[in-house]
DNA sequence: ATAAACTACCTTGACAATCTAGGTAGTCTC
DNA sequence: GAGACTACCTAGATTGTCAAGGTAGTTTAT
């Protein structure tokens, strides 16, 4: 298991959510993982930040979700992204990028 | 006055507010206005925000303060980064730039 | 003179996101 | 049958930010 040395930026993991989900339907525990790898062990997912942020999301109407099997053999609740969920990904997006751009702008000022 | 129209990215106002002291000294008010100013509009610092945010960092001995008189000739609170407070500065920054490196190689993913 | 706009400070209360630290239960390996 | 791992969940505390209020002095325009 990698064990990042960093916490989340704060409000980036919704974000992070939707994009891991956009890559395909996964479950919660999968999503967590599959965050690290992506972020090359950067980031990581709290699981007491991971499932609350879920369950907000899923109300908002962005994802969906099932019980099913995992490949592991367990119960586990898989996630999908909606088309709702696929158009916010894209709001946060684009605001992620202008308030990083904006602080990178910032840190640059001589 | 400008009316940016984000709030701002939470974990970074520490680090922006070190930041604008490190191009000199500044009343409050004035560090609230510089990072309006360095990021072209688009972060904006509620005072709500700043004020406790500088009583923290100057706790945490990275700023010092000292009564004076403004430009426009009002009692301020005058800033100013110490020498802990120039490498707090430099820890932020590399943290900074990890993290949204990592926040963007995962947007990035295919 | 007096109102309005601006500078400069401050505080309170609420809210939202995250983490810590616990817990359950099933599976797999040794 | 012990230990590691997968997979879920929750309670409580902490923290950062904001909204919305407030005080007081200065400047500008009327």
């Amino acid at each position: 298991m990698p064990t990042p040395d960093t916490k989340l930026l704060q409000g980036t993991l919704d974000m992070l959510i939707l994009k891991a989900l956009s890559l395909g339907p996964l479950h919660g525990y999968g999503i967590g993982q599959r965050i690290v790898q992506m972020s090359d062990d950067v980031l990581r997912v709290e699981e007491g930040s991971l499932y609350p942020a879920l369950y907000r999301i899923e109300r908002q109407g962005w994802i969906t979700s099932e019980w099913g099997v995992s490949e592991n053999n367990l119960r586990a609740k898989f996630y999908k992204l909606t088309r709702a969920g696929r158009k916010q990904l894209q709001v946060e997006e684009e605001n992620w990028g202008r308030l990083a751009d904006a602080v990178f702008k910032v840190m640059r000022t001589a």
